[in-house]
DNA sequence: AAGGCGCATTGAGAAAAATCAATTTTGACT
DNA sequence: AGTCAAAATTGATTTTTCTCAATGCGCCTT
């Protein structure tokens, strides 16, 4: 575990005789790990489990920008920016490296090894916040969810049941719904028996159909 | 104008005595400078005019990802994938340097400015990919109409009436809504005097009325 | 100047989603 | 096991948005 590679094919040993300094945290369900205006002085990756970057739209309303899982990075708009650009707040159990920015500057100049790995994540990052504009600009709540519901599972391959930290509100703030109509679908995904749900975990048991609605528009023309 | 940097500081003739091919492009309303799938040769700078990023869902439904201004760079998603993930449409009569990816590849592997430059662009995408996406996921239509043109004014300061070469259904694509619906607030705006618009030339009228309509949320608490 | 075409607008009705207000379920703690 | 608080669900209603269909307008061609 420890001496796997957790950055730029790069393992903590490594980083850590380069002069990066690499610290191991573990965080449960809750904790901040930055808030957005903070100063930002650390990047992370993600090792285990689950985080989300949320931002708050000036009347108080939260969004969820983009959820992370095992191998993502957070926190590396630090680069540009002298501030967090969201808050980042864990889901679920996690262990994450942290990273001192101002280091990994500095590495990334000299490696372009580094440099080179950095520009694909956030590539990475922008592909996955292009699909989301995709779903939010083009598909309606039931297609939304069905999308996701599929997309989570592959984070987790070859495992029937799913964690599954994510509650009613976070889906909502992510899929743009509010919580009762995210409430109202799941519970139909749940008597078709589409899904299952139970304690944080969840089991698509017919991902035909959950790909099919994930797929449909508005009206059903079959041409 | 010839000599203005284009690119990573650096401009037309330097990035030649770099050994890179950079050829200007005249393009106009309409032209395709790529589509969805072609495999990506060339990156591109927009040094004036405007584009489109279009991405299509299978249902032939088509969003517009990410509108782009003077200044802005595109194509470069061909530095990690083979093949460009969306097509790329002018929408006004625009100049363009195109530039060799392949070689591009090489230069930013020599110089770490060009590298930073790229990494940099990306992280300005990334930005406002997530603003969209907080626009998409937690605002209603006469809001995020209202931001959108008020963000568009801001590229281009100091200017009475501005270029506006967006169609009903370009907005609607990129703002996730129905053509209809557009058409209807920006009847409303017109109506209330806060914008005026003539032959593809946008004026408006009372910046601080969109401004108060883009920052309030559906139902309208003065606390 | 007349005709025609593409785009924008408008209207009416239906569908989707949000809101507000209970109620039920769940999970944690004693 | 029993109580409590938080979270999820459900229901009723309103608001928002979409759809479909018709009409209007501007611009280009002839």
């Amino acid at each position: 575990m420890r001496d796997r590679s957790i950055f730029a094919g790069l393992n903590t040993e490594e980083l850590r005789s380069l002069g990066m300094e690499v610290q191991d945290i573990a965080c449960h369900q809750g904790d901040v790990l930055y808030r957005k205006g903070d100063s930002a002085r650390h990047a992370y990756t993600l090792r285990t489990g689950a985080v989300k970057l949320v931002k708050s739209l000036e009347n108080g309303r939260e969004v969820i920008i983009r959820l992370l899982h095992r191998g993502d990075l957070l926190g590396f708009e630090g680069m540009q920016d002298a501030q967090h650009r969201h808050a980042a707040i864990v889901l679920a159990p996690s262990q994450l490296c942290r990273l001192d920015l101002a280091e990994l500057q500095r590495l990334s100049e000299r490696l372009p090894k580094v440099q080179e790995a950095i520009r694909q994540r956030w590539q990475q990052a922008l592909q996955s916040s292009e699909d989301h504009i995709m779903e939010l600009g083009a598909k309606r709540a039931e297609a939304r969810l069905a999308t996701f519901l599929l997309q989570w599972a592959e984070h987790y391959p070859r495992l029937r049941s799913l964690p599954f930290p994510l509650s009613r509100p976070d889906l909502a703030a992510f899929l743009g719904l509010s919580t009762e109509h995210v409430s109202r679908i799941m519970a139909d995904f749940k008597r078709h028996a589409f899904i299952q749900e139970q304690r944080g975990h969840l089991e698509i048991l017919a991902p035909q159909s959950l790909a099919e609605l994930a797929g449909k528009w508005p009206d059903h023309k079959p041409d």
